[in-house]
DNA sequence: GTCTATACTTGGATAGAC
DNA sequence: GTCTATCCAAGTATAGAC
């Protein structure tokens, strides 16, 4: 399956993510992505056509990364607390490793490169997706699984996940305090606990 | 106290609010800011020194706009309930109006440019400061002022604006269905009702 | 498949005439 | 305070030798 000019490529797609970890879309640039990689500047074009399309490759490269490990960890998860838990340690996860460094930049540019909406559109929805069907499965058959909203309540802890890399950023490295992650997270947690416990459950049949 | 120059000043803070609204941070070159706003590029530099102060500028523009009619709407504030729905009311403003926008493209900048974060968190932190003396005013006595972290739930709301704006902007404007910005906020709202009510009040002394 | 060299465009910033 | 003209660095992308 590994066809020649794949190990490049590969190599290609991972200064890509380094550059837009270290220094942001605005300084991905085709130059400075060959640069960190030591690699010939035209090679991206020849291997992706454009830098547009190789970012793309860069944040699906991240995604299949990614992709297994959280299933893998919300398997384990059977109730909605739970999940914000988990929810939690991944985020971190992501924080340590920059993902989330990368996505937020991406999606930045998407916001007004009208020509990375429908692909960056397409490479977030099976995520959302994964949270959304762990929210169903956490709800199991409780009375509450007619009641909250799972699409919405996924759309807005993905929401979460962004704005909050987004802000954290603007801490000092030096003085910041990963408490306050762990708290928006467990304070998510009791606040689906304390929904749930006084949701009035609906009516039995 | 209006200077010669003021008038031209206003002018080029507006147009590079523009361009950050319309083309976002990678757009927002001096030359495109002074091609919208219909004035000579050098000016930029004359009245700025550079283009990242002029960015800067458009953010302090933008925050005193929204100041007053922040603390206008969040003084009504008495419930954290209503707090997040008035906030839900002053998201859809700034959405429609743009102003998020040009707030998470500077955030996105920030994140890799070093030499704005410091500048941001500045101009940040005021914000984050409004809702947190809300959330406090609006837990007023109640057992639950103690039990409520205030500045992290502030924070997270905060950050929650943010990213809202950027998955929302992956839709299509064709297909952007706005009640799921609206049913994020009603779920907060709920959420924080359910929390409040079934929180274990804190012993009396 | 990979390299060098280069075309062409756009960027931030400044000098100097007005 | 504003304009024109210009410098120079950096950007995307391509042609052609190897």
């Amino acid at each position: 399956m590994a066809r020649p000019g794949d190990q490049t490529k590969a190599r290609i797609v991972a200064a890509a993510l380094e550059s837009l970890h270290e220094e942001g879309i605005l300084g991905a640039s085709a130059r400075a992505i060959a640069k960190r990689g030591d690699f010939n500047q035209g090679l991206i074009f020849y291997h992706f056509g454009s830098l547009t399309d190789l970012l793309l490759a860069a944040v699906d490269e991240l995604s299949t990364q990614r992709a297994d490990r959280y299933e893998q960890r919300l398997e384990e998860v059977s109730t909605l607390p739970e999940l914000v838990r988990v929810a939690g340690e991944l985020h971190r996860e992501d924080m340590e490793q920059g993902h989330i460094t990368v996505l937020s930049q991406m999606l930045a540019a998407a916001a007004t490169d009208h020509t990375l909406r429908a692909p960056m559109r397409e490479r977030f929805d099976p995520w959302i997706e994964i949270v959304e069907r762990t929210i169903v499965r956490a709800l199991g058959d409780t009375p509450y699984a007619q009641v909250v909203p799972a699409h919405d309540l996924a759309f807005a802890i993905t929401s979460l996940f962004i704005g909050l890399e987004l802000f954290l950023n603007l801490e000092d490295e030096t003085e910041r305090d990963d408490s306050g992650v762990f708290t928006t997270f467990e304070l998510l947690g009791s606040m689906l606990q304390a929904m749930l416990t006084s949701l009035p459950p609906p009516a039995p049949a």
